[in-house]
DNA sequence: TATACTGTATTACGTCGATAATACAGAGGG
DNA sequence: CCCTCTGTATTATCGACGTAATACAGTATA
């Protein structure tokens, strides 16, 4: 399957599922009525509990990202993909607001913050390098 | 005094006050042999219980961050300063490599991640705008 | 010496996230 | 109809974190 789950991570493991599915719908890897796992299945995949992929599903159809088909499982709703993409920049925004926020309050320099950021994003997105740059036709979301 | 408690932060309390009290040795806010509050102090100050205080006191002697003066209390360890200026950065490089690691992973476009870096640093650290800077004669680690 | 402070240790309790083992109703497919 | 899949619900257990209430040894200070 498309994703995995960070043990170590101190996110909750069906807060971790809720993210992912979420950002596989916003970045197209799962589109608008297409099934997702059915429970049993992606806990088994994940070796993770049932009862905790299910707690992730109930919340992403609270959210209205997954919508129930009878006698069939849970497939993404319609209009998910744009409401996703919202959600994925307010979640990426809100991690750079407490990262940024920390190391504000650690007293580093701002100089050498910028660099270490610089460092991190050129090494993480080396296509957002620079400002413009020759459209590499290779595969993206 | 100098740091508080977020209590909607996942992290541990007693993982926030170790981090914080590095930062404070790492900035210089806290310097090499002065006494940190008593574990009762700044417990009741954060609102927090002493034994949480005190688990974190624990951690950070551990790591030679503090070191007990019989009778008296814990101070900030010889040499203390360098070495949380070290985990400082060690620390904020970790938690970009995650966030920025998990923008990937969400398949965000670059160029409007970058966007969103550049937005929040500047709202943040306005200090390190740009390039160069007409120097402050403020501390710095 | 007596008091008040220091850190430390112990035990008990509550919450929350996760696991585990079930059980149930509904629908698809042979 | 029967079997198997679907999501859902329930109950119990476990561990980590935090709280709470103590108790203790050591030291500074009056």
């Amino acid at each position: 399957m498309f994703f995995q789950i960070d043990f170590d991570n101190r996110l909750a493991i069906y807060d971790q599922v809720v993210r992912q599915i979420t950002f596989a719908v916003a970045g197209g890897v799962l589109r608008e009525g297409e099934l997702v796992p059915s429970v049993r299945e992606l806990a088994r995949e994940l070796t993770i509990n049932p009862n905790t992929v299910a707690r992730a599903y109930r919340q992403l159809q609270d959210h209205g990202v997954l919508a129930g088909v009878r006698g069939t499982g849970l497939a993404v709703a319609a209009g998910a993909a744009k409401q996703c993409r919202e959600e994925r920049v307010g979640l990426i925004r809100s991690q750079l607001e407490q990262v940024f926020g920390e190391a504000r309050q650690s007293q580093i320099d701002p100089r050498k913050f910028r660099t270490l950021v610089e460092q991190e994003l050129e090494r993480q997105m080396p296509d957002g390098a620079g400002k413009a740059e020759s459209r590499k036709p290779k595969a993206e979301g």
